[in-house]
DNA sequence: GGCACTGTTGCAAGCGCGTGCAAAACGAAC
DNA sequence: GTTCGTTTTGCACGCGCTTGCAACAGTGCC
């Protein structure tokens, strides 16, 4: 593969007429060239296909203008979404971003940090797994930025964007008993993250302060197939549960289905359901379900803008940490209270 | 951010007691580096933290080991399910992935590419839009192999990955006879993509074949509210479609929620409808959908093998073209015949 | 014409790495 | 100990770029 071809600033200064540091001058904001060579300059550019190469640019400057994203699950719609939102916000502020995948595998997280850290990436953003203790250490050593997405940690250094996902069990326990719920019930997976955690605790807590107590299930992923499952465990209860919050959307959408198809019930005449990402998929008609809208744009805007203002090199043991709110999106899964 | 504190071969070699050259012969597969200083490299870079700049790397070897996604609407089951298979397969090539999202503004395929060659990616992968032929001139002029999925173009020297759309529309089109369907209709968007197309003009034909005639109706993006509005206007005719292929699945799940809950149709008693794409949310069983797979991890390995393959550069103007094959699967949405 | 000042330009060094080449080290065979 | 063949090693150059520095115009003013 090693075709030498891409046309160097060398040929361009030579078709230009000028010297190679007029070329890099050009192509440098805030470079001192005159207005007549820098015409020169762009022509013979222009006619060559020239394109600055940005390898060795970050070579010299020490900052390749890479972000690196590390995510698993991308086929997820929460997931993509967030995904979709900081590409296109990352791209505004002139980064690029390199996507690694840690779906396989395992220590996969560090692995994606070696590879951040082998292309220089100016910053990491993690989506998803935790990296080890002397991975980060290493990063930020080497001056790499990295922002936590809904992963709590308490490691000094990282930017940290969380939402108040105990609180909005709160709110939602609140919902459930304004609608006259019963017997409720908290959906949850496996995975045990704090996010997911979190919005347990907060729905138990207010649920108890409110005078009911709840079934908590825990099962599989956070997806669709998971939600089915769980929704057979419930809905098979002695007592079933009238109102039921599901961890995330995904979760779900599976519960609703095999609660309707299943067990014929109605929603939300005779179960109510709510859930948790505000993906797509929970507007359509088929689910119509009340959730909280994670706040993907301002997520995004959060990280970025971290980025782009250096991360606050002057404080680096400062601990930097955003709590976003994540907003009840009503819709009609939940009887009117 | 210029905070030159990434570790250098330069500190390893003194560490290590041996000359740079020997560092970087060690982290080269093949070089001549005796055992005794290879382990003592790997002792002092292990110590320090030292991963090779692959910048630099890529400087002098005229290979960068990036692949550029170029991709729009990543936040949609397909497209999302697509990039996965992408991303891990190119991982596993030893490949890294830099993503360009072309969401927002014009010319922007034009633009991603324009990024691919500024880092000296090695290849780009374009899975939406068609890019100016100019700039597919540049890139396979410096070098860099291009793939276009789903993207029926006829230049010279891209490898194209495309589906058996025509036939598609055809095999359903049987399906649909057999389930003794009447009045057939086409649900499609008003992208008007060959692929899209492909579908619409088989169906169209198969169905004449038949003796049946096809209403066509188009309908802004490709997404489950384009599919409403589709079936708002297709089921308030005099002549009501009984058997309705949609261009996509988001469309056909539009579809059925609106010929449900707004039309209170049953299906497939009274509606049978297909998708195309097998998204995830297809085999919900809200929508137990029958549709066409995308052949995702298919794409995904002819892609990377095509790529890893050095892309035949030894017939660069050949017509490089893959057709795979949708498979159909089958499910509830479609009397059985 | 001489001067100081502002604005451009070229030179050369260096970013971190790979690699050809020749010197050095090693080992075996005499 | 000498010779020859085989690794192994270090040197030095170059990949394409940025940038400090010094040389170079150009301008306005005395």
């Amino acid at each position: 593969m090693p075709s030498k071809l891409f046309v160097s600033a060398q040929e361009v200064a030579e078709r230009a007429g000028v010297s190679r540091s007029a070329v890099s001058r050009t192509f440098t904001p805030g470079a001192s060239v005159s207005a007549d060579t820098r015409r020169r300059v762009l022509e013979a550019a222009e006619a060559l296909g020239y394109h600055v190469n940005h390898l060795a640019r970050g070579l010299m400057r020490n900052e390749s203008g890479i972000v690196c994203l590390i995510v698993s699950d991308v086929a997820t719609p929460y997931r993509s979404a967030l995904l979709r939102e900081l590409t296109i916000q990352l791209q505004n502020a002139g980064k690029v971003a390199m996507f690694v995948n840690t779906d396989r595998s395992d220590g996969s997280v560090d692995r994606a940090l070696q590879q951040a850290i082998r292309y220089r990436a100016d910053a990491s953003i993690i989506l998803s797994g935790l990296p080890d203790k002397s991975i980060t250490q290493l990063c930020l050593r080497s001056g790499q930025r990295l922002v936590l997405i809904n992963r709590d940690d308490d490691q000094p250094g990282p930017l940290k964007i969380n939402l108040d996902d105990y609180e909005s069990g709160g709110r939602i326990a609140t919902a459930f008993v304004r609608a006259g719920c019963k017997t409720l019930a908290f959906a949850n997976s496996e995975a045990g993250t704090p996010s997911l955690m979190g919005r347990e605790r907060g729905f138990i807590a207010a649920a108890t302060k409110l005078g009911l107590e709840v079934v908590v299930e825990r099962y599989g992923s956070t997806g669709y197939e998971a939600g089915r499952v769980l929704a057979q465990r419930m809905l098979t209860r002695a007592e079933r549960p009238d109102g039921v919050f599901c961890a995330t959307d995904l979760l779900a959408c599976g519960f609703m289905d095999a609660a309707r198809h299943q067990f014929g019930l109605s929603i939300p005449d005779q179960l109510c359901v709510a859930g948790f990402d505000d993906i797509e998929q929970a507007s359509w008609s088929s689910f119509n379900l009340t959730t909280f809208a994670q706040p993907v744009m301002a997520i995004a805007t959060q990280a970025v803008k971290w980025l782009a203002s250096g991360g606050h090199e002057d404080e680096p043991d400062q601990a930097h940490s955003v709590r976003l709110k994540a907003e009840l999106i009503w819709r009609g899964s939940i009887r009117k209270g």
